[in-house]
DNA sequence: ATTAATACTTAACAATATTTAACACAGCCT
DNA sequence: AGGCTGTGTTAAATATTGTTAAGTATTAAT
């Protein structure tokens, strides 16, 4: 499970509005709609953690080209997304210049808006390395990669030693994929020689009681390639 | 050579059906046209090779909802759109819920429909995994190919080795049609060599004894050509 | 009908993975 | 310093997975 993504919405067409935030919501990211763009700029100074701002360029008493200029005054670096209708170049060219990140031509389709917005949120996290710091949803387990804390199990909260969580959190990474034992072995033991492997194998032993009170969650073994997380 | 891409189309209309499947077909999408939803469920259960399924909301017997959902349980994966008519929001909120990819009102335009597939076939097409995470049907038994499970026979639950289920995956993937030596040696064993063909034919034999409880269900040898897994 | 190619099954073998326990080492406390 | 504790490594015994080999059976070709 990754970390929650929030997202601000600022779109007039109420249809729309609402539709594209229960899709978005539906797909994980943690979404709030204002329907102009005076509301989107009181909702982001109120609560000034968004991760992405998609603001519609032709909305009531403050378009989203002005609202992206004054968000940009409070934050340099959120990337903005904007919507606009499909025959409005100079639109777009004036919202670059402000630093938008993409826009989108209406109408478009949700999977268009949903890969636009991992492309900038994938181009973001290289940045400031943000799945190091997460936290995962698994199962009935809550692990905190960054306190190195799991949490409900039957024990309640645990303290994963270093090496416990650097692992684990290489797994969540690559939650439901076979995380190769080359890769982890050179990411978190530098040098991946027989014996660290055998030390890989015992932590793989050690994550696996610590899953144990929900049998959904499973490490599995994949022969002679790695590791795969069942979530 | 590309891989032919198969579309679930389940649609009511029988107009509007035939003309879609007509046009998907010309477009090169092997696609496959059920009247109903229940239909549509019998066709993803028997064959279950789909890559994208394209619902109807409002379907006689079984709705294009209920219908994403039980698919969704064979299929985490799987990309879904639905058509929908236009002031039908709960319908479609509903949908997204369940984990709908996209959504299309009526009328719509077919350049729009395809246009909308190709977008969400790009994003699956990265991630590799729309067949790989499937759960399976084979008579008595239940394959779950995410955790390496078969169910259902006299043993319960039995844990199949990476290698049994990638080939049980793969022979899934082409139920009641051949699936060539040399195609699966060379995605499970990366090399078709002599020595791999045997183990391969080890394998066989493996997954005829784990499958020997339903005598409707066969592994057949096509000689020359390779195995025809019967439903 | 004979032969060659391909497939089937079992068993031996080799490689890899699992688990428990012993060990080494560093930090901390008194 | 001496002992305690937590963390990580090494060792050893066992289990699982995958490959190779060998003998037999089946199919296709001449």
């Amino acid at each position: 499970m990754e970390k929650k993504v929030r997202l601000l919405l600022a779109e007039d067409d109420e249809n729309l509005g609402l539709l594209l935030k229960e899709y978005l919501i539906a797909k994980g990211y943690d979404t709030d709609l204002y329907p102009d763009g005076e509301a989107a700029y009181k909702g982001f100074t109120k609560n000034q953690q968004y991760n992405l701002c998609i603001l519609d360029i032709m909305m009531p008493k403050k378009d989203g080209i002005s609202l992206a200029k004054d968000i940009r005054l409070l934050n340099m670096d959120i990337p903005i997304i904007f919507l606009t209708a499909k025959n409005m170049k100079e639109d777009v060219l004036e919202g670059f210049k402000i630093g938008a990140d993409d826009y989108i031509t209406k109408p478009f389709s949700m999977e268009e808006l949903i890969f636009r917005i991992e492309a900038i949120l994938r181009r973001v996290s290289q940045d400031n390395s943000s799945t190091e710091n997460a936290i995962y949803q698994l199962g009935i387990y809550t692990f905190d990669s960054r306190k190195q804390i799991l949490s409900g199990g039957e024990e309640g909260e645990v303290k994963l030693t270093t090496k416990e969580a650097e692992l684990l959190r290489l797994l969540c990474n690559n939650a439901n994929k076979v995380l190769e034992r080359n890769f982890a072995l050179k990411t978190i033991w530098i040098d991946d020689n027989y014996f660290n492997a055998r030390s890989m194998d015992v932590y793989i032993t050690k994550l696996r009681k610590h899953l144990k009170d929900d049998p959904k969650i499973e490490i599995i073994n994949v022969h002679g390639k790695g590791y795969k997380l069942i979530l």
